[in-house]
DNA sequence: CTTCCTATGACAGGTTCTCGACAGCTTTGA
DNA sequence: TCAAAGCTGTCGAGAACCTGTCATAGGAAG
């Protein structure tokens, strides 16, 4: 789990970075609202732990930002004990949680675990094959950065080569697999299919070999 | 959005109950711990704000069981005790959130805020796309600097759309989304509604794309 | 060279989606 | 209280797209 701590007192920022590096996260630290900006611009993180209060910069605003441009990580905002308007604004632009200051280390854990416990189970597993980025559970696929759009068919075809990736797969399967054994597919409907994700795939470095005899197979 | 209140300071309860009716809130309120069992076991709620401190009955032990019979909504604890023990065993129980006594309503409001923008996946309350800005908590939609009036089936899309923007959603899911779950809408009844928030959408960039025979999807 | 398997264009259904028309319902305003 | 305006959802014609058969051509194996 990756994790931005935002903070530019430096004796605060190493307890919080160790505490959270104890529970075995990956930890960046910035110490000002531009280089977080920027960070945060370039990377994902899973959580971002911020002090609403930076020299030169307001958190809220980087928040606000980072919403908008479609920022997902969860978000703890740090704040000053008594700046109520803060920590209502922070919630209202987006933040999940926040902690006033002076808080307990523990208690930090325990809100970074609770935070990330809600995060998980949001990401869907992706399977990455050159240039082809397939995604089960969303069912979308996309290659080369562009998404693309496949007939129910072709994506079943295409889910089931690549679940058998490096193995071959016989016409036989492929038909039963795409007509969901409700009705039968000749062997060269499923020909036809394979025709027509090659020429789909072509463009990406996706290759799908022929078995004589016995099937088709996708390379690794 | 429906709100459970569990508390048994009556004033208080009622403080917290207009507040959140202010907020256009479908609120109940009940004043101890088996009854708040009872209902909780009953009916469906979105965000649950819980005492702890009931008399003859313990908080935690309601928040534990809910969780356990797979309950859904946020919970959002209140806690006169300012021990930091029983705020870590509410969150680890399962609580999203607490507040500890005595707090300001403009705050229980942020908080419930932001609780209910949690479980509906937005996390930003003013969301721009292209020329599209989304605002979900004022309820408001202004294109091109236009405020937009869209009827409450059309913003309720709309909405589901763009806290899954970039993901299939099916028309089942928009149907019951829609429909409140308390009725069926027809399928056909969800492409109309899309076709007319096309419609609507046509002047600003925005895209609902089509994915045959699984939904629809909003393009980021 | 012959035979069988595979590749693919064309096409004819079939399915799913789009959206105008319309009628019932709800809200608004006087 | 009633009328007007607007919202909601059904129907259905037509468009768009998907699917699988046929036909033809290309290749591999013996």
């Amino acid at each position: 789990m990756r994790i931005l701590v935002v903070e530019d007192n430096a004796a605060l920022a190493d307890g919080i970075s160790s505490a959270l590096t104890r529970m075995e996260m990956a930890v960046d630290v910035v110490g000002d609202g531009t280089e977080a900006d920027n960070i945060l611009r370039t990377q994902e993180f899973n959580l971002v732990v911020m002090d609403l209060n930076l020299p030169g910069y307001d958190g809220l605003e980087i928040l606000k930002r980072y919403r908008q441009n479609g920022g997902k990580a969860q978000v703890l905002i740090l704040t000053a004990r008594d700046t109520l308007n803060d920590r209502v604004k922070g919630l209202d632009l987006g933040a999940d949680d926040y902690l006033t200051k002076p808080f307990d280390l523990v208690e930090l854990e325990a809100r970074v675990r609770a935070l990330l416990r809600r995060q998980s189970g949001l990401k869907s597993p992706e399977i990455v094959i050159g240039e082809l980025i397939f995604d089960s559970v969303a069912r979308r696929v996309s290659m080369m950065g562009e998404p693309l759009d496949l007939p129910r068919r072709e994506f079943c075809l295409l889910e089931l080569l690549i679940s058998r990736a490096g193995q071959v797969v016989s016409k036989e399967q492929i038909a039963d697999s795409l007509a969901n054994f409700d009705q039968d597919m000749s062997p060269n409907a499923v020909e036809l299919y394979i025709s027509r994700l090659r020429k789909r795939l072509a463009a990406a470095d996706i290759n799908i070999k022929t078995v004589r005899g016995l099937g088709y197979l996708l390379e690794k």
